[in-house]
RNA sequence: GUGGCUGUAGCUCAAUUGGUUAGAGCGCCGGACUGUGGCUCCGGAGGUUGCGGGUUCAAUCCCCGUCAGCCACCCCA
């Protein structure tokens, strides 16, 4: 053992890496679809844009140190803040709104575990300079249909979604005072996931009594249009942003769920989170509106490469081999190696994906790696074809054989 | 950061109550097979049993520490 990657770091393997780029090129594909730019910002910034500009509990975990100029450094835990950055620096100059995206490494010294590493790629995909809730349901459209380019369906993933101005009004309605409500967004936060007792207790803890208590799990268990009544006015947007999901045909995949907040200190309006279906993982994506950041409405969603690919990898939604020989060549003896060498050059030149073995061997050999390779066919060159003109081509699937004519083969065509 | 569980070949796992040279399957390399792959058979390489210390005549096995991984908590990109 010669040591590995870092803790929380990954190694790429050709296999892993044709996943991550099966990633990475869907991502890529729905964003342009989606009428988005690609940016990208240095991985490595002042440690003070996420002291500033982060919440407390990013900036614990943040992979920081001081570099040999004595400046306090980080690497990016999150997008945001450099895309805070950019826009504002040319804010009087760009057409709002503005729709990019980008897919950053990004870092956090953290404990691993599965599907949270100490590094990531996250796509991200923002729209700056809307306030429109059809802007919330751009981003929540173009996340399912990233999972729908995927091939994964409505029983796979799906995405709850909640307005964290209803959540607010509803509390407030109930006689919830504003110094309390950060537990009471805590709280319902966690209310799938920790036990009711515990969650009693940390209401208690903050104040609150029965009857504000009770309030609270009444509004965590709204769900739906049931939500939406109880909000009026307040609720307008996210019922907007669900209606124009249900407009594109997406509405199977989406539902309201006031347990949405989102950790994030920043969001302001509209949050959601799409999850595994079976909820075996933790949320595939998240976002939300954050309009007090900028001076400008904001909104955005992170989707990261580790929970996506294991999800991928449960479903065997994964393509195989990232390169797909043509053809693989093959010299039956010495003799012919400047025939092969001359054709692999050609059909190279041609566009075609190519390869042929390095050394001298058997034909058993060499089929042999021409077969574990997953070539299509083969295309043997010995003395006897060659006379005439001639090479053996070989359908390494169907295992059958046919004579073409070296001229053909050399301008590319296998028959 | 806290707690629990687990570390044996590239992978999945064996190895009598602690017992001598740590094995198997898969994978990899070579051969049977000098003009035809997938099958079969044979052979080979590959291990400081995570690392360090302790107990013992003897440690993969028991004890302590450490590192790593997994799980839960914390928290969430």
């Amino acid at each position: 053992m010669q040591g590995k990657a870092l803790p929380g770091f990954r190694d790429f393997y050709p296999e892993e890496l044709t996943l991550r780029n099966h990633i990475f090129a869907t991502w890529r594909s729905v964003a342009a679809r989606y009428g988005f730019e690609e940016y990208d910002g240095p991985p490595l910034e002042a440690l003070d844009l996420y002291t500033q500009k982060s919440g407390d509990e990013i900036v614990q975990q943040l992979y920081a140190f001081r570099d040999k100029g004595d400046r306090d450094v980080a690497l990016r835990p999150e997008m945001t803040p450099t895309l805070a950055r950019m826009v504002a620096a040319r804010v009087q100059a760009l057409k709002k709104p503005i729709r990019w995206f980008s897919i950053p490494q990004l870092f956090r010294y953290e404990r691993q575990q599965r599907g949270r590493l100490r590094e990531h790629f996250q796509l991200n995909m923002d729209i700056i300079g809307e306030a429109s809730p059809l802007a919330d349901a751009e981003l929540m459209a173009a996340a399912i249909d990233i999972m729908r380019g995927f091939g994964l369906t409505a029983s796979d993933v799906q995405l709850r979604v909640s307005d964290r101005r209803v959540i607010r009004t509803l509390l407030t309605g109930r006689g919830i005072k504003e110094a309390q409500l950060e537990t009471a967004f805590a709280v319902i936060d966690r209310s799938e996931r920790v036990p009711k007792n515990v969650l009693e207790e940390m209401l208690r803890d903050a104040g609150y009594g029965k009857r504000e208590t009770s309030a609270v799990f009444d509004v965590a268990a709204l769900r739906g249009q049931d939500a939406l009544k109880a909000a009026s006015e307040t609720g307008e947007s996210l019922g907007q942003a669900v209606q124009a999901l249900e407009s594109m045909g997406l509405g199977e995949f989406v539902s309201i769920d006031l347990t949405i907040v989102r950790g994030l200190a920043y969001y302001t309006g509209i949050v959601w989170e799409l999850f595994d279906a079976k909820k075996s993982l933790r949320a595939v994506a998240g976002g939300g509106r954050y309009d007090s950041l900028l001076d400008l409405p904001a909104l955005g969603f992170g989707m990261g490469d580790v929970v996506l690919g294991e999800l991928l990898k449960e479903r065997g939604a994964v393509p195989k081999a990232s390169t797909e020989l043509g053809a693989f060549l093959i010299a039956v003896g010495g003799d012919d190696m400047p025939a092969m060498l001359q054709l692999a050059h050609a059909m190279r030149e041609r566009g075609i994906a190519v390869e042929y073995g390095l050394r001298q061997a058997g034909v058993r050999k060499q089929l042999e790696l021409a077969s574990a390779r997953g070539a299509a066919r083969a295309v043997i060159i010995g003395p006897e074809e060659r006379k005439d003109g001639l090479a053996v081509v070989r359908d390494l699937r169907a295992g059958t054989e046919a004579k073409v004519p070296l001229d053909k083969l050399l301008n590319g065509y296998f028959d």
